[in-house]
DNA sequence: TAAACTAGTTACCTTCGCGTAACCATTGCC
DNA sequence: GGCAATGGTTACGCGAAGGTAACTAGTTTA
């Protein structure tokens, strides 16, 4: 999210959002976890998203300083992503999102 | 996200994102907390949200059993807006979400 | 000679999210 | 009679998000 009106919000969570913000962040950091991933895996794992948006949505990792990309001069070539300190700081608290939407899941299941 | 394919992906990030994802989930939630909320309070806390996407935000939070709508016959009407058990659970994995963004933005502060 | 592999980039087009503005029902107040 | 207040709903339309397909480079393989 380039919203200029999002990014300089006075609502922190707002804030947070400029930067989470989006289909699919979330969804590479956690795939991503404590790994270095190539290009091709990440496309291969989560296989819903087009190769041009994650190149879009990875650079913005990059940007904000969640990802950090390696390139390497080989060939054919390689490109390696994986979490800053920053991105790895994540990880935690999307497990704890994860169980908590599994945890609803179950509750459901258990009324039905 | 009414998108089919998240809400049945086996990934459970997915298909978390396919309850929380969007640009107002989360931001909603938060400003709700653990208050009860009316609409027209919350149109104003959040003003940068349209009124149709706040009402359309809301029902959907309301079907995923995150939000609870109380609506008094009363003259003007009011309608109270607060988070069940299940949304409630969310707002110390928020805390932690923002206090995340805000130490990346002191660090920037810091560096720079 | 042609194809395959990797990690993109680009042009093009469609879809959807979202904003704006107008409108509704009901009652009390002036 | 007309306006205000509340909590919406509806029609309309723009712009951005995102998908598809084609194209790039250099080397190996068939």
């Amino acid at each position: 999210m380039k919203d200029a009106a999002f990014c300089t919000s006075s609502c922190p969570m707002t804030r947070t959002m400029s930067v989470l913000g989006g289909k699919w962040k979330l969804i590479l950091i956690d795939h991503l976890g404590e790994r270095r991933v190539r290009f091709g895996q990440l496309a291969q794992r989560v296989s819903l998203i087009s190769r041009k948006v994650l190149t879009e949505q990875l650079k913005e990792l990059e940007d904000d300083g969640i990802v950090r990309r390696e390139a390497f001069a080989e060939l054919p070539p390689r490109v390696e992503y994986s979490l800053t300190a920053h991105g790895l700081a994540l990880l935690p608290i999307l497990a704890q999102l994860r169980s908590w939407h599994c945890s609803a899941a179950t509750a459901e299941v258990a009324a039905a």
